[in-house]
DNA sequence: AATGATCACATACGCGACGTATGTCAACAA
DNA sequence: TTGTTGACATACGTCGCGTATGTGATCATT
């Protein structure tokens, strides 16, 4: 009882938003057409806000999507690591990578937090940082780090990751820039979270 | 020989830039409307094409305005420290402190990089992320701090702080949050310039 | 299977906002 | 004093969002 309705549905839903990801990620937010973009996907402004409401609704969409993305490919590399502290340390050196997608950079860490606010109010990317919340709850737990508040580390090294993949991404020369950012960040991230009181 | 004229145009390019920063900062750069702005600083649109070109031109000349001041309070903090070290320390805390202001979080934060681009690009941003290479710089050279790449390091530190004054805005009880962000933020630090290889 | 209701989407409209082109009046130069 | 420059106002065109309305396909019910 699939529903040829819901099907069909679905498929609507999935062509705007893929339309809306390129669009967004070329153009930015602000400047993409929503004209234009149910056009490229053979639809009108109809579906669009019959859909998601606004165009608010369709770039949280964007977002929700891709952001299940990464947690995706975050705990595939948490997984391949051979312990937790190593898979942390992955996990956000991965993010760092990742944020120098384009599409990830435009949408996810410039438009998306000016239209829809912070972050940690995001559902899925809550989902992100709590699960980097519970290792290092973990983790200190384990006595392998230094106690401190998880949340907050959390969110300082994920904003540290992300800062060095923006700065990577204007910097001169981005590839060679890369391995000094990585570098820095895993001291940066050994120094927070074992140094003493 | 100041120029009747010159003086005119100052004064009519301070009331513009003084009602933008209102008006972005209470409705976000989107949504601030250029007849309500210049109307509210008794000009029309003509002014203000006139002198800045065109919306993201006033952008520009408000965070130019902001990060001038911003810059002069981090120099009073640092020339109140006790060493170059702490006045490092100091001077992220603050600019944590500051970066909760509404003002400058919406406009230097969150429009700001997305209107205009990374902040690394702008003018006197470089110039503020530049007073913390050189001290972070000069105090590898003295042997204070683990020797690294000193551009790196200011990046992540002052995008540890920047993240760090978000997440505190967007906690539910941001007086609670904000000593735990500030305790996690002085590990980050003092892990990350102290930390061994 | 037929019919009425629902729903997904298209079409049409109004409104607001940006940017530009043109006009005007005061300030400077000669 | 007069011609010129330039700062700002006014008027216009255009575009893009959001809403209200229309339409045809799908689902439920008998």
């Amino acid at each position: 009882m699939a529903g040829r309705r819901a099907q069909m549905v679905e498929e609507t839903r999935g062509k705007l938003v893929q339309a809306a990801r390129k669009a967004f990620a070329s153009k930015g937010y602000a400047a993409a057409s929503m004209d234009d973009l149910t056009a490229e996907a053979g639809l009108t402004r109809g579906a669009l806000y019959h859909n998601f409401g606004d165009k608010k609704g369709l770039l949280k969409a964007v977002i929700d999507q891709i952001d299940a993305e990464i947690l995706d490919h975050l705990r595939g590399v948490q997984a391949r690591a051979a312990t937790e502290w190593e898979g942390l340390l992955a996990e956000n050196i991965a993010f760092i990578e990742l944020a120098l997608d384009p599409e990830i950079q435009r949408i996810m860490l410039l438009d998306g937090p000016a239209v829809l606010g912070d972050p940690s109010q995001w559902p899925n990317q809550n989902a992100c940082l709590r699960r980097a919340t519970v290792t290092i709850q973990t983790l200190i737990d384990n006595g392998t780090i230094h106690p401190m508040d998880p949340e907050a580390a959390a969110r300082l090294l994920n904003g540290a990751a992300l800062n060095a993949a923006l700065w990577i991404a204007a910097a001169d020369d981005p590839p060679a820039t890369m391995p000094k950012a990585v570098e820095a960040f895993q001291h940066l991230a050994k120094g927070l979270l074992r140094a003493p009181a």
